[in-house]
DNA sequence: GTCTATACGTCGATAGAC
DNA sequence: GTCTATCGACGTATAGAC
């Protein structure tokens, strides 16, 4: 088992394991949870497949790290929009506004969240609901932000538009690649946003 | 190479080629183009791995013959649609209605076409394009539909909208599984294709 | 903690009998 | 056209030396 302090070597535990998580979670967002091998993430930290062996028992238990890694990295997003703008609107905005900030990324790969929840649901894989656990994240605090808004009864309706929205967006922009459509779209959503609050 | 025709015997070539890319079409639809093999798809139409070679020499053979088959699917069904109602608005409808027709399978599996585009964004696959070759056949004809509405100059603004919001609407089906949620979200955007024609 | 060596299955693909 | 037998490469996973 890993060891649950990093002692002194350049690569001890936490941090090895730190590496290899972040390199998994890249390979898995780049080619697919199916195609990525223990070789491909052994490769990316620079380590042989027998000592990964020590970090990670299978390959299901490095989704799983992922995952909490996923989890973890969106709640941090969730509450770094909190601390920078101040209205729900405009948190609402940065939310629709990741399909601009990430958008070479999603362009070439699609939205993380929703192409690992579809693959995983193909899979039957029983990591699928961790995965989806992490839409749950935007849910919800979508659905807070349409509550300050005093949207209280449809503030969930309207939250799963958005994030139905940004989903769609994502899958047309890797399909078709057309940047300046994306920004269209999201500038119209924004300025649905702004109606909705000023009614 | 497959015969030209299919002569006599009860599983002549066109038959068995049919056969194959119907059980193909289905497996890779369900679990996935990566997971789907040969020994996967040879089982399915009763036949050995060996065989197989007979009729498609290579696995991207048969993705190939599988988007074929889904283009030419595609094609009939919007075929059917214009056959069915006479009214842009109706036919539109139809279109946003699969999520309820094709409710169960989308619900587990995805949308056939938005989940195959994004595996094979990252697989980096040469048979991307004509995956989404699908996408712009529905995206073309919805187009037809609202120029037939009179909205020439946003019409295809508008039908990219309508395949944005299928596509969000199918993950988040996928990932969250709520029948009621869709049928709701799926009123609500025929209820607003009623609204745009009566402006 | 890191390595090499290796087991064992399945993959896509081929050869050749019938 | 269909089969069995087989290939080499690669997949996950393990054992054990250092």
């Amino acid at each position: 088992m890993p060891p649950e302090t990093n002692r002194k070597g350049a690569k001890g535990g936490r941090a090895t394991r730190s590496e290899i998580v972040a390199a998994a979670d890249r390979l898995i967002y780049e080619s697919g949870y199916g195609d990525t091998s223990f070789s491909d993430i052994a490769d990316a930290v620079g380590m042989s497949r027998g000592n990964f062996y020590y970090h990670f028992r299978t390959k299901d238990a490095i989704l799983d790290a992922v995952i909490d890694e996923r989890q973890a990295a969106t709640r941090a997003m969730l509450e770094g929009w909190a601390a920078e703008a101040d209205d729900p609107i405009a948190r609402i905005c940065a939310f629709i506004r990741i399909l601009i900030v990430n958008g070479e990324k999603i362009r070439e790969h699609g939205c993380p969240v929703g192409t690992l929840c579809n693959e995983l649901a193909k899979l039957d894989h029983n990591a699928f609901p961790g995965a989806v656990e992490i839409f749950a994240q935007f849910r919800d605090w979508l659905t807070e932000r349409f509550t300050e808004l005093g949207r209280g009864e449809e503030a969930q309706g309207l939250a799963l538009r958005v994030l139905a929205f940004s989903q769609g967006a994502a899958t047309l922009y890797t399909a078709f690649r057309d940047d300046t459509w994306v920004a269209t779209e999201v500038d119209r959503m924004c300025a649905w946003v702004h109606e909705l609050a000023a009614q």
